[in-house]
DNA sequence: CTATCTATGTGTCAAAAGTACACTTTGCGA
DNA sequence: TCGCAAAGTGTACTTTTGACACATAGATAG
């Protein structure tokens, strides 16, 4: 009836997972390095796949990451689509691609998605065509596969701008932390410097940190107090409309 | 090599567009109405259509735009990807594609955009499979076609968030308004009361909008002063990392 | 021409939040 | 027992928020 002519894109599409993970010094990233191609310099790439019929975003992102990574049940938000028709067209890609995909020259439209985890509780296991998946700094960062570094980029931005809204950092840290845990990986995140003294005033009047009755030992200085996150008490806080914890 | 036998998916990539305007009074949506089938009521859809091969995410979504409702150049940002197996599997829906599309049975992932027009700048002209395309207060939309309701709440979200951050909000407006044209659009999109003091306060003390010499005539009540965005300002303030506007 | 109507426009005060800043404490290990 | 290293703590000041009520300008209707 009003069908153009033009040829619609029929392309397949594939998700990509951003993970990161925090090492209490340092964010990361978790990577995959591409089984290598014959005369290739391996290259890391953020874990993704091709998804498959009948399968839902979501749920295909958990799968690909569980399938390359052996992470499972994550949750997991979209960054976004990316879908530029050169996205696949360099060259080292290209060779990779011819090795791995029956179509390598099919467009693929991706949709990124990004996480927070705890790098204690999720220990990485390559498989299908994941030759190494393992944790890397962000700072050590610079190229990756694909566009995949503009990907990285995007959901770096977006895990900012949420941490200032809303106090996700818990699910990068295990159960019990130190408010200098805490404390080093807004910074991390943020990028900048926050004041000690404050930053620990506001977690505690907000009381969405709750201290154990548990200290560090065997560190050569003062130990530090363990505290837990309260989920109740953050539940409430996000229930009554409370969207910025404002660093 | 490593290649999956599950089937891979090969869908369609469409874009569906979430329009925003303001009348001074009410936020409103740019929808279209389906030509009609065959004993269907026209219902009532985001404009949107399937993209082309070359061309890219954002390109399409500007193509797709124009053609079904006239508006041109409009700055779109991306709310996300929805791809779930039956978001176009409503009786309605699907009666309507087989008279539209050659494969009216294809999965189709559509990539969803949103923006803020100033209404008077855009008049919208339905062409291509729109019968018509026209704004819709929000508070009348209830259901749309396929599962644009859901993509709809989704940039509406999108764009509260923004404009708390972002005084996004001069793109709705005419180059000059009053500042209680802001304030009632700030008002309108944030679902609640603001302070009138206050809320001046803020915007002058920003520097964001500036006084102009001109003030509303023919009114029966006391004048208006005009104001005017200025850009300038806006851009050091956002460059300087002021990102909350916090209201 | 006067009264009335309607939305504009303005100031203050108290509470809360943010910012800047330096020294003492604890426990380990040399 | 001394030194080290990170933890932990308080205060004074500034800025921002939030609550609140009345005079004003111009149009209109009688």
């Amino acid at each position: 009836m009003h069908s153009k002519n033009k040829h619609e894109l029929n392309p397949r599409i594939s998700t990509d997972c951003v993970i990161f993970g925090f090492d209490f010094s340092q964010l990361k990233v978790l990577l995959i390095e591409r089984e290598s191609v014959e005369g290739l310099d391996p290259s890391m790439a953020l874990p993704g796949d091709l998804i498959y019929e009948e399968e839902n975003l979501d749920m295909a992102a958990n799968r690909v990451l569980n399938e390359l990574t052996g992470l499972k049940e994550i949750y997991l938000e979209q960054v976004g689509a990316f879908g530029d028709p050169n996205r696949l067209n360099k060259e080292s890609d290209k060779a990779w691609l011819k090795a791995v995909r029956k179509n390598p020259d099919e467009r693929v439209v991706t949709i990124a998605y990004y996480s927070l985890v705890n790098m204690n509780d999720y220990l990485p296991q390559a498989s299908s065509f994941a030759k190494s998946a393992s944790w890397f700094p962000v700072h050590d960062i610079t190229e990756l596969a694909f566009d995949h570094y503009e990907i990285y980029q995007a959901a770096l931005k977006k895990l900012k701008n949420k941490i200032i809204a809303q106090p996700i950092g818990f699910n990068l840290l295990p159960e019990k932390f130190t408010l200098s845990q805490l404390h080093k990986l807004y910074e991390v995140i943020l990028g900048r410097d926050l004041d000690k003294r404050n930053f620990r005033r506001k977690m505690l009047k907000l009381k969405i940190v709750e201290s154990l009755d548990e200290k560090q030992e065997g560190v050569p200085h003062k130990p530090s107090q363990f505290f837990k996150f309260n989920e109740e008490n953050y539940t409430k806080l996000i229930e009554n409309g409370y969207d910025n914890f404002g660093f």
